[in-house]
DNA sequence: GGTGTCATGTAAACAGTTACATGATTTT
DNA sequence: AAAATCATGTAACTGTTTACATGACACC
Protein backbone atom coordinates (compact mmCIF):
# COMPACT_ATOMS: atom_id res chain seq x y z
CA UNK A 1 0.00 0.00 0.00
CA UNK A 2 1.55 3.25 -0.83
CA UNK A 3 -0.32 5.07 1.82
CA UNK A 4 2.48 3.22 3.90
CA UNK A 5 4.84 5.84 2.62
CA UNK A 6 2.19 8.84 3.25
CA UNK A 7 2.27 7.86 6.90
CA UNK A 8 5.88 7.70 6.98
CA UNK A 9 7.34 10.17 5.23
CA UNK A 10 5.10 12.32 7.62
CA UNK A 11 6.55 10.32 10.81
CA UNK A 12 9.93 11.35 9.75
CA UNK A 13 8.74 14.93 10.16
CA UNK A 14 6.95 14.50 13.81
CA UNK A 15 5.53 12.15 15.64
CA UNK A 16 1.94 12.00 15.96
CA UNK A 17 -0.89 10.29 16.55
CA UNK A 18 -3.31 8.33 13.91
CA UNK A 19 -6.27 10.55 14.45
CA UNK A 20 -3.59 13.19 13.90
CA UNK A 21 -2.34 11.45 10.50
CA UNK A 22 -5.65 11.24 9.31
CA UNK A 23 -6.65 15.01 9.67
CA UNK A 24 -3.25 16.06 7.75
CA UNK A 25 -4.04 12.96 4.94
CA UNK A 26 -7.18 14.82 4.56
CA UNK A 27 -5.95 17.81 4.17
CA UNK A 28 -3.01 17.52 2.18
CA UNK A 29 -4.42 18.15 -1.42
CA UNK A 30 -1.90 16.04 -3.41
CA UNK A 31 -2.00 12.75 -0.43
CA UNK A 32 -5.51 12.33 -2.75
CA UNK A 33 -6.82 9.46 0.16
CA UNK A 34 -9.75 11.97 0.70
CA UNK A 35 -12.98 10.56 2.34
CA UNK A 36 -12.92 9.68 6.21
CA UNK A 37 -9.82 7.43 6.22
CA UNK A 38 -9.56 4.36 7.94
CA UNK A 39 -7.12 2.47 5.88
CA UNK A 40 -4.37 4.47 8.27
CA UNK A 41 -5.20 1.92 11.34
CA UNK A 42 -4.77 -0.69 9.47
CA UNK A 43 -1.59 0.34 7.93
CA UNK A 44 0.03 1.55 11.39
CA UNK A 45 -0.30 -1.90 12.60
CA UNK A 46 1.03 -2.89 9.66
CA UNK A 47 4.09 -0.49 9.97
CA UNK A 48 4.17 -1.63 13.70
CA UNK A 49 4.74 -5.56 12.82
CA UNK A 50 7.50 -4.56 10.39
CA UNK A 51 9.58 -2.34 12.89
CA UNK A 52 9.33 0.63 10.66
CA UNK A 53 7.58 2.64 13.47
CA UNK A 54 7.16 2.59 17.54
CA UNK A 55 4.75 3.96 19.55
CA UNK A 56 4.05 5.54 22.64
CA UNK A 57 1.05 4.56 24.50
CA UNK A 58 0.25 7.89 26.54
CA UNK A 59 -2.76 6.90 29.05
CA UNK A 60 -5.04 10.11 29.18
CA UNK A 61 -7.72 10.37 32.68
CA UNK A 62 -10.74 11.68 31.18
CA UNK A 63 -10.12 11.49 27.76
CA UNK A 64 -9.34 8.25 25.70
CA UNK A 65 -5.50 6.89 25.72
CA UNK A 66 -3.08 8.32 22.84
CA UNK A 67 -0.74 6.02 20.28
CA UNK A 68 1.94 8.38 19.57
CA UNK A 69 3.60 6.90 16.79
CA UNK A 70 7.48 7.98 16.01
CA UNK A 71 9.52 6.55 12.68
CA UNK A 72 12.36 4.06 13.50
CA UNK A 73 15.66 4.35 11.19
CA UNK A 74 14.88 1.03 9.32
CA UNK A 75 11.57 3.55 8.46
CA UNK A 76 13.33 6.08 7.23
CA UNK A 77 15.86 4.15 5.14
CA UNK A 78 12.65 1.92 3.81
CA UNK A 79 11.03 5.50 3.37
CA UNK A 80 14.22 6.65 1.24
CA UNK A 81 14.30 3.47 -0.66
CA UNK A 82 10.67 3.74 -1.84
CA UNK A 83 11.10 7.53 -2.61
CA UNK A 84 14.40 6.62 -5.06
CA UNK A 85 12.41 4.09 -6.75
CA UNK A 86 10.75 4.19 -10.16
CA UNK A 87 8.57 6.67 -10.47
CA UNK A 88 4.97 5.89 -12.02
CA UNK A 89 2.90 7.94 -14.50
CA UNK A 90 0.54 9.98 -13.29
CA UNK A 91 -2.96 7.65 -13.55
CA UNK A 92 -5.82 10.72 -14.28
CA UNK A 93 -9.59 9.15 -14.09
CA UNK A 94 -11.14 12.00 -16.34
CA UNK A 95 -14.90 10.86 -15.95
CA UNK A 96 -15.71 14.22 -18.19
CA UNK A 97 -13.90 12.98 -21.08
CA UNK A 98 -16.31 9.49 -20.88
CA UNK A 99 -19.12 12.05 -20.81
CA UNK A 100 -17.93 14.13 -23.63
CA UNK A 101 -17.18 11.33 -25.66
CA UNK A 102 -20.62 10.48 -25.84
CA UNK A 103 -21.85 13.64 -26.31
CA UNK A 104 -23.16 13.09 -29.73
CA UNK A 105 -26.98 12.68 -28.74
CA UNK A 106 -26.73 16.01 -27.62
CA UNK A 107 -27.43 19.32 -29.78
CA UNK A 108 -25.09 22.34 -29.73
CA UNK A 109 -26.74 23.93 -26.94
CA UNK A 110 -26.52 20.79 -24.23
CA UNK A 111 -23.38 20.30 -25.08
CA UNK A 112 -22.33 23.84 -24.37
CA UNK A 113 -23.91 23.61 -21.02
CA UNK A 114 -21.95 20.36 -20.38
CA UNK A 115 -18.55 22.81 -21.16
CA UNK A 116 -19.63 25.60 -19.31
CA UNK A 117 -20.25 23.12 -16.45
CA UNK A 118 -16.82 21.60 -16.10
CA UNK A 119 -15.51 24.55 -16.73
CA UNK A 120 -17.14 25.97 -14.01
CA UNK A 121 -16.84 22.98 -12.03
CA UNK A 122 -12.48 23.57 -12.38
CA UNK A 123 -12.63 27.11 -11.55
CA UNK A 124 -13.88 25.89 -8.02
CA UNK A 125 -11.67 23.08 -8.01
CA UNK A 126 -8.95 25.80 -8.38
CA UNK A 127 -10.43 28.00 -5.11
CA UNK A 128 -10.34 25.20 -3.11
CA UNK A 129 -6.76 24.44 -3.54
CA UNK A 130 -5.65 28.28 -3.39
CA UNK A 131 -7.86 27.92 -0.09
CA UNK A 132 -6.06 24.54 0.85
CA UNK A 133 -2.60 26.38 0.49
CA UNK A 134 -2.97 29.45 1.95
CA UNK A 135 -4.56 27.53 5.62
CA UNK A 136 -0.95 25.52 4.87
CA UNK A 137 -2.24 22.47 7.24
CA UNK A 138 1.07 20.61 7.44
CA UNK A 139 4.19 21.80 5.77
CA UNK A 140 7.83 20.46 6.36
CA UNK A 141 9.55 22.99 6.20
CA UNK A 142 12.93 21.38 6.92
CA UNK A 143 15.26 23.07 4.71
CA UNK A 144 15.26 25.46 2.22
CA UNK A 145 14.79 22.86 -0.33
CA UNK A 146 12.74 21.00 1.21
CA UNK A 147 10.16 24.61 1.35
CA UNK A 148 10.46 25.08 -2.52
CA UNK A 149 9.76 21.33 -3.06
CA UNK A 150 6.90 21.40 -1.41
CA UNK A 151 5.99 25.30 -3.36
CA UNK A 152 6.94 23.46 -6.61
CA UNK A 153 3.82 20.37 -5.89
CA UNK A 154 1.24 22.82 -4.83
CA UNK A 155 2.07 24.40 -7.85
CA UNK A 156 2.06 21.23 -10.07
CA UNK A 157 -1.97 21.06 -8.73
CA UNK A 158 -3.06 23.93 -9.55
CA UNK A 159 -1.00 23.96 -13.01
CA UNK A 160 -3.10 20.96 -13.73
CA UNK A 161 -6.19 22.17 -13.17
CA UNK A 162 -5.34 25.23 -15.20
CA UNK A 163 -4.19 23.43 -17.98
CA UNK A 164 -7.89 21.67 -18.13
CA UNK A 165 -9.05 25.49 -18.32
CA UNK A 166 -7.05 26.38 -21.05
CA UNK A 167 -8.29 22.90 -22.94
CA UNK A 168 -11.64 23.58 -21.98
CA UNK A 169 -11.69 27.06 -23.78
CA UNK A 170 -9.90 25.36 -27.05
CA UNK A 171 -12.69 22.92 -27.41
CA UNK A 172 -15.56 25.54 -27.16
CA UNK A 173 -13.42 27.42 -29.53
CA UNK A 174 -12.46 24.19 -31.66
CA UNK A 175 -16.32 23.11 -31.56
CA UNK A 176 -18.15 26.81 -31.87
CA UNK A 177 -15.64 29.25 -32.78
CA UNK A 178 -15.56 30.64 -36.67
CA UNK B 1 -20.53 1.72 -11.68
CA UNK B 2 -19.11 3.92 -14.13
CA UNK B 3 -17.41 1.20 -16.50
CA UNK B 4 -21.44 1.07 -17.08
CA UNK B 5 -21.66 4.02 -19.12
CA UNK B 6 -18.55 3.55 -21.51
CA UNK B 7 -20.25 0.05 -22.66
CA UNK B 8 -23.73 2.08 -23.47
CA UNK B 9 -21.84 4.46 -25.19
CA UNK B 10 -19.52 1.83 -27.02
CA UNK B 11 -22.62 -0.08 -27.94
CA UNK B 12 -24.40 3.14 -29.13
CA UNK B 13 -21.73 3.17 -31.73
CA UNK B 14 -22.24 -0.58 -32.67
CA UNK B 15 -23.36 -3.85 -31.73
CA UNK B 16 -20.70 -6.19 -30.49
CA UNK B 17 -19.28 -8.79 -27.94
CA UNK B 18 -18.42 -8.67 -24.73
CA UNK B 19 -15.16 -10.02 -25.97
CA UNK B 20 -14.69 -7.05 -28.33
CA UNK B 21 -15.44 -4.45 -25.76
CA UNK B 22 -12.94 -5.52 -23.44
CA UNK B 23 -10.42 -5.20 -26.02
CA UNK B 24 -12.04 -2.00 -26.95
CA UNK B 25 -11.88 -0.55 -23.48
CA UNK B 26 -8.18 -1.61 -23.11
CA UNK B 27 -6.90 0.84 -25.88
CA UNK B 28 -9.08 3.57 -25.60
CA UNK B 29 -6.66 5.71 -23.56
CA UNK B 30 -9.09 7.50 -21.62
CA UNK B 31 -11.05 4.43 -20.31
CA UNK B 32 -8.36 3.78 -17.88
CA UNK B 33 -10.03 1.04 -16.68
CA UNK B 34 -6.47 -0.53 -18.06
CA UNK B 35 -5.58 -4.23 -17.10
CA UNK B 36 -7.70 -7.60 -17.98
CA UNK B 37 -10.44 -5.88 -17.15
CA UNK B 38 -13.46 -8.65 -16.62
CA UNK B 39 -15.61 -6.32 -14.57
CA UNK B 40 -16.98 -6.00 -18.07
CA UNK B 41 -19.50 -9.34 -17.84
CA UNK B 42 -20.46 -8.78 -14.76
CA UNK B 43 -21.62 -5.29 -15.80
CA UNK B 44 -23.09 -6.80 -19.13
CA UNK B 45 -25.21 -9.34 -17.45
CA UNK B 46 -26.39 -5.92 -14.70
CA UNK B 47 -26.87 -3.86 -17.56
CA UNK B 48 -29.23 -6.85 -19.46
CA UNK B 49 -31.31 -7.32 -15.95
CA UNK B 50 -31.67 -3.09 -16.35
CA UNK B 51 -33.21 -3.56 -19.83
CA UNK B 52 -30.35 -1.05 -21.03
CA UNK B 53 -29.14 -3.49 -23.85
CA UNK B 54 -30.08 -6.48 -25.49
CA UNK B 55 -28.62 -9.93 -26.62
CA UNK B 56 -28.02 -12.19 -29.45
CA UNK B 57 -26.50 -15.57 -28.93
CA UNK B 58 -24.75 -16.37 -31.90
CA UNK B 59 -23.56 -20.68 -32.06
CA UNK B 60 -20.77 -20.93 -33.92
CA UNK B 61 -19.73 -24.30 -34.72
CA UNK B 62 -16.54 -25.47 -33.79
CA UNK B 63 -15.62 -22.29 -31.62
CA UNK B 64 -17.63 -20.80 -28.53
CA UNK B 65 -20.89 -19.15 -29.17
CA UNK B 66 -20.41 -15.63 -28.98
CA UNK B 67 -23.03 -12.99 -27.45
CA UNK B 68 -23.62 -9.65 -29.41
CA UNK B 69 -24.97 -7.09 -27.20
CA UNK B 70 -27.17 -4.24 -28.83
CA UNK B 71 -28.24 -1.10 -26.94
CA UNK B 72 -32.16 -0.58 -26.33
CA UNK B 73 -33.90 2.87 -26.50
CA UNK B 74 -33.75 2.80 -22.79
CA UNK B 75 -30.04 2.34 -22.56
CA UNK B 76 -29.48 5.28 -24.99
CA UNK B 77 -31.61 7.51 -22.57
CA UNK B 78 -29.97 6.32 -19.94
CA UNK B 79 -26.63 7.15 -21.76
CA UNK B 80 -27.50 10.69 -22.07
CA UNK B 81 -28.85 11.31 -18.97
CA UNK B 82 -25.46 10.56 -17.82
CA UNK B 83 -23.72 12.40 -20.32
CA UNK B 84 -25.38 15.66 -18.95
CA UNK B 85 -25.13 14.38 -15.37
CA UNK B 86 -23.18 17.00 -13.23
CA UNK B 87 -19.54 16.54 -14.15
CA UNK B 88 -16.71 15.29 -11.58
CA UNK B 89 -13.58 17.19 -11.52
CA UNK B 90 -10.62 15.32 -12.95
CA UNK B 91 -9.05 12.77 -9.76
CA UNK B 92 -5.27 12.53 -10.38
CA UNK B 93 -3.42 10.35 -8.40
CA UNK B 94 0.38 11.53 -8.69
CA UNK B 95 2.77 9.14 -6.80
CA UNK B 96 5.51 11.00 -8.07
CA UNK B 97 4.46 14.27 -6.04
CA UNK B 98 4.34 12.17 -2.66
CA UNK B 99 7.65 10.53 -3.48
CA UNK B 100 9.15 14.07 -4.08
CA UNK B 101 7.22 15.25 -0.99
CA UNK B 102 9.52 13.12 1.37
CA UNK B 103 12.88 13.61 -0.64
CA UNK B 104 14.42 15.45 2.13
CA UNK B 105 16.62 12.49 2.97
CA UNK B 106 18.54 12.69 -0.50
CA UNK B 107 21.09 15.08 -1.55
CA UNK B 108 20.72 17.23 -4.68
CA UNK B 109 22.25 14.31 -7.20
CA UNK B 110 20.07 11.93 -5.86
CA UNK B 111 17.08 14.30 -6.21
CA UNK B 112 18.20 15.08 -9.70
CA UNK B 113 18.05 11.36 -10.82
CA UNK B 114 14.49 11.32 -9.73
CA UNK B 115 13.25 14.24 -11.30
CA UNK B 116 15.37 12.96 -15.01
CA UNK B 117 13.78 9.80 -14.17
CA UNK B 118 10.02 11.27 -13.91
CA UNK B 119 10.89 13.42 -16.96
CA UNK B 120 11.64 10.05 -19.38
CA UNK B 121 8.67 8.52 -17.93
CA UNK B 122 6.75 11.17 -18.84
CA UNK B 123 8.04 11.21 -22.11
CA UNK B 124 7.63 7.60 -22.56
CA UNK B 125 4.31 7.76 -22.10
CA UNK B 126 3.71 10.40 -24.82
CA UNK B 127 5.08 8.42 -27.15
CA UNK B 128 2.79 5.51 -26.24
CA UNK B 129 -0.01 7.92 -26.41
CA UNK B 130 0.87 9.44 -29.69
CA UNK B 131 0.94 5.55 -30.68
CA UNK B 132 -1.99 4.73 -30.03
CA UNK B 133 -3.76 8.02 -31.59
CA UNK B 134 -2.07 6.68 -34.30
CA UNK B 135 -2.82 3.03 -34.54
CA UNK B 136 -7.13 4.48 -33.73
CA UNK B 137 -8.07 1.51 -31.95
CA UNK B 138 -11.92 3.03 -32.19
CA UNK B 139 -13.51 6.10 -33.08
CA UNK B 140 -16.89 6.67 -33.65
CA UNK B 141 -16.89 9.32 -36.06
CA UNK B 142 -20.82 9.22 -36.69
CA UNK B 143 -21.00 13.44 -37.24
CA UNK B 144 -18.49 16.13 -38.09
CA UNK B 145 -19.11 17.08 -34.59
CA UNK B 146 -18.29 13.73 -32.90
CA UNK B 147 -14.65 13.83 -34.92
CA UNK B 148 -13.87 16.92 -33.38
CA UNK B 149 -14.72 16.47 -30.26
CA UNK B 150 -12.77 12.92 -29.95
CA UNK B 151 -9.76 14.74 -31.42
CA UNK B 152 -10.33 17.07 -28.18
CA UNK B 153 -10.17 14.24 -25.78
CA UNK B 154 -6.65 12.93 -27.16
CA UNK B 155 -5.63 16.27 -26.81
CA UNK B 156 -6.39 16.58 -23.09
CA UNK B 157 -4.35 13.37 -22.31
CA UNK B 158 -1.22 14.86 -24.36
CA UNK B 159 -1.73 18.11 -22.92
CA UNK B 160 -1.97 17.04 -19.53
CA UNK B 161 1.41 15.31 -20.12
CA UNK B 162 3.24 17.79 -21.75
CA UNK B 163 1.94 20.78 -18.87
CA UNK B 164 3.60 17.34 -16.25
CA UNK B 165 6.60 18.10 -18.77
CA UNK B 166 6.92 21.57 -18.25
CA UNK B 167 6.57 21.57 -14.57
CA UNK B 168 9.43 19.23 -14.27
CA UNK B 169 11.86 21.31 -16.26
CA UNK B 170 10.54 24.18 -13.77
CA UNK B 171 10.91 22.21 -10.42
CA UNK B 172 14.70 21.64 -11.73
CA UNK B 173 15.49 25.09 -12.27
CA UNK B 174 14.03 25.99 -9.23
CA UNK B 175 15.94 24.12 -6.97
CA UNK B 176 19.16 24.16 -9.22
CA UNK B 177 19.11 26.69 -11.41
CA UNK B 178 21.09 30.07 -10.82
C1' DG C 1 4.59 -29.28 -29.35
C1' DG C 2 4.11 -24.75 -27.41
C1' DT C 3 2.18 -20.29 -27.88
C1' DG C 4 -1.43 -17.14 -29.12
C1' DT C 5 -6.20 -15.87 -30.28
C1' DC C 6 -11.24 -16.30 -29.76
C1' DA C 7 -14.82 -16.18 -26.20
C1' DT C 8 -16.79 -16.85 -22.09
C1' DG C 9 -16.63 -16.52 -17.35
C1' DT C 10 -15.33 -17.44 -11.86
C1' DA C 11 -12.65 -16.64 -7.64
C1' DA C 12 -9.82 -14.30 -4.86
C1' DA C 13 -7.16 -10.49 -3.47
C1' DC C 14 -6.52 -5.73 -2.76
C1' DA C 15 -7.65 -0.79 -2.39
C1' DG C 16 -10.66 2.56 -0.94
C1' DT C 17 -14.98 4.45 0.98
C1' DT C 18 -18.90 4.72 4.01
C1' DA C 19 -21.13 3.79 7.96
C1' DC C 20 -21.15 2.64 12.51
C1' DA C 21 -19.59 2.00 17.63
C1' DT C 22 -17.64 3.72 21.89
C1' DG C 23 -17.24 7.12 25.48
C1' DA C 24 -15.80 11.31 27.45
C1' DT C 25 -15.38 16.30 26.85
C1' DT C 26 -16.20 20.76 24.93
C1' DT C 27 -18.81 23.98 22.34
C1' DT C 28 -23.16 25.99 20.60
C1' DA D 1 -30.07 19.63 25.07
C1' DA D 2 -27.79 18.86 20.84
C1' DA D 3 -23.75 18.89 18.17
C1' DA D 4 -18.95 18.76 17.51
C1' DT D 5 -14.25 17.23 18.84
C1' DC D 6 -10.93 13.84 20.56
C1' DA D 7 -9.35 9.13 19.69
C1' DT D 8 -9.66 4.61 18.60
C1' DG D 9 -11.26 1.14 15.84
C1' DT D 10 -14.61 -2.61 13.20
C1' DA D 11 -17.66 -4.11 9.45
C1' DA D 12 -19.48 -3.94 5.22
C1' DC D 13 -19.49 -2.50 0.66
C1' DT D 14 -17.77 -1.02 -3.95
C1' DG D 15 -14.38 -0.91 -7.42
C1' DT D 16 -10.38 -2.75 -9.59
C1' DT D 17 -6.87 -6.03 -10.65
C1' DT D 18 -4.84 -10.60 -11.04
C1' DA D 19 -5.05 -15.16 -11.66
C1' DC D 20 -7.26 -19.08 -13.16
C1' DA D 21 -10.53 -22.32 -16.01
C1' DT D 22 -12.44 -24.02 -20.34
C1' DG D 23 -12.06 -25.66 -25.10
C1' DA D 24 -11.40 -25.28 -29.93
C1' DC D 25 -8.50 -23.51 -33.43
C1' DA D 26 -4.52 -21.35 -35.86
C1' DC D 27 0.21 -20.27 -36.20
C1' DC D 28 5.26 -21.02 -35.72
Amino acid sequence: MTIDYAILGILSCRSITGYDLKKIIQEIPFMYWSGNNNQIYKSLVDLLDRGLVTNEILHQESSPSKKIYTITAEGLSELKGWVQSAPEPPECKKMFLIQLAWSDQLNEEELNTMLNKYEEEIRMQILIQHEKNRRQPFSPDRTPREEKVWDMIYENIISSYENELLWVQKVRNEIFGN
